[in-house]
DNA sequence: TTCGTCATGTAATGGGTTACATGATTAC
DNA sequence: GTAATCATGTAACCCATTACATGACGAA
């Protein structure tokens, strides 16, 4: 999940750690944050396996003392995508299992759709709803059976949750139709 | 949070684990259905404070082998609250911290507000309030300053985010409303 | 007798968080 | 010169998941 933020951000632009938390805390709205303690790790697995890799940082003072990679001690580590990580961004964002229908993993992909091929943003948008479908149809389900036992506080919970899922149902699906419409099936 | 969803059903009555997580399954929506890994290792740590204990069946059959606590091998373990576990869950009914805010605790926490003092209730459902106000407000700020450099998919996204944010503050507000007229304030 | 579902459990692992610690840079 | 914020990092922990393993019981 961190993952796949993270390449995708850096796939638009490289950056470092500190302003990658912040983009992240935007573009996943508020909520879903991570923190540094999670951040840093990622950021040196996902370069070890080589998917990203520190720009070296053009220098302004004339003489940075002996450090590696051109930082004196611990300035800012500017993370780029390699060329491996862009083809590893690329094959996560295809992936279509149930990982991309998640409470988690649906959102991060929406976020990078632009990035993404448009015959998966489909398939990603109908398994999507497909799960929110379900989920809907189990609380109507769950609350037609159990409705007289509830207590108001249960009810109002299952009720604001039904209506919730029927409302994302209802944007799917109007995402839906417009990615069929501006990019018709062949034929 | 398995904690207090597991103390809170067994508080409305004794239940072994698999009954307890389907139980879980159905009030807290069919996500956040907690699987037997954690389920397990909870209940008996959980019997370990004391806060839990094991009901001896009633024995229907004549003799059961040699088994302790009058499970032959390996029957149903029917666990219900102790004195301590009741007080206990008293407890962790009346935190009103973040903890009660966010989106796990604060579900968590409606589905038993049922057995949850009227005061803490209404702060609970304050406090929820405000967090989703200033998340709401979060994102408008957001999406009133990069609105232009979003693509369409990611303004979607925040689009619905807000708007599901700005219904449970609607949401919330009722609650809020019917609670205080339920039971006015002093005086 | 075999299949499905009820029922309990463990081991390995995962993916994060909190709290802590340090240092550089900017604004007042 | 000092406070806020930018910036990086580690260690300990937490709360869950997946995959696996076992076994009882009822219905076809």
């Amino acid at each position: 999940m961190l993952e796949i933020a993270v390449l995708g951000l850096l796939n638009e632009s490289p950056m470092h750690g500190y302003e990658l938390r912040k983009r992240l805390a935007s573009l996943l709205g508020a909520f879903r944050a991570f923190s540094y303690g999670s951040l840093y790790p990622t950021l040196r697995r996902l370069q070890e396996a080589g998917w990203i890799d520190e720009e070296a940082p053009l220098e302004q003072t004339p003489a940075p003392s002996v450090g590696f990679a051109g930082r004196s001690k611990r300035g800012k580590r500017v993370y780029k995508l390699t060329a491996e990580g862009k083809e590893h961004f690329a094959t996560l964002l295809a992936e279509v299992g149930p990982e991309a229908y998640d409470d988690e993993g649906f959102g991060t992909r929406l976020a990078f759709f632009a990035q993404t091929r448009s015959d998966i943003r489909l398939q990603i948008l109908e398994g999507r709803r497909q799960r929110m479908t379900e989920q809907a149809d189990g609380m109507r389900t769950s609350l037609a059976r159990t409705r007289e036992r509830m207590d108001r506080y249960t009810l109002q919970l299952q009720e604001h949750g039904l209506e919730s899922a029927d409302r994302e149902v209802r944007w799917l699906s109007e995402l839906i139709e417009s990615e069929r419409t501006a990019r018709p099936p062949l034929g």
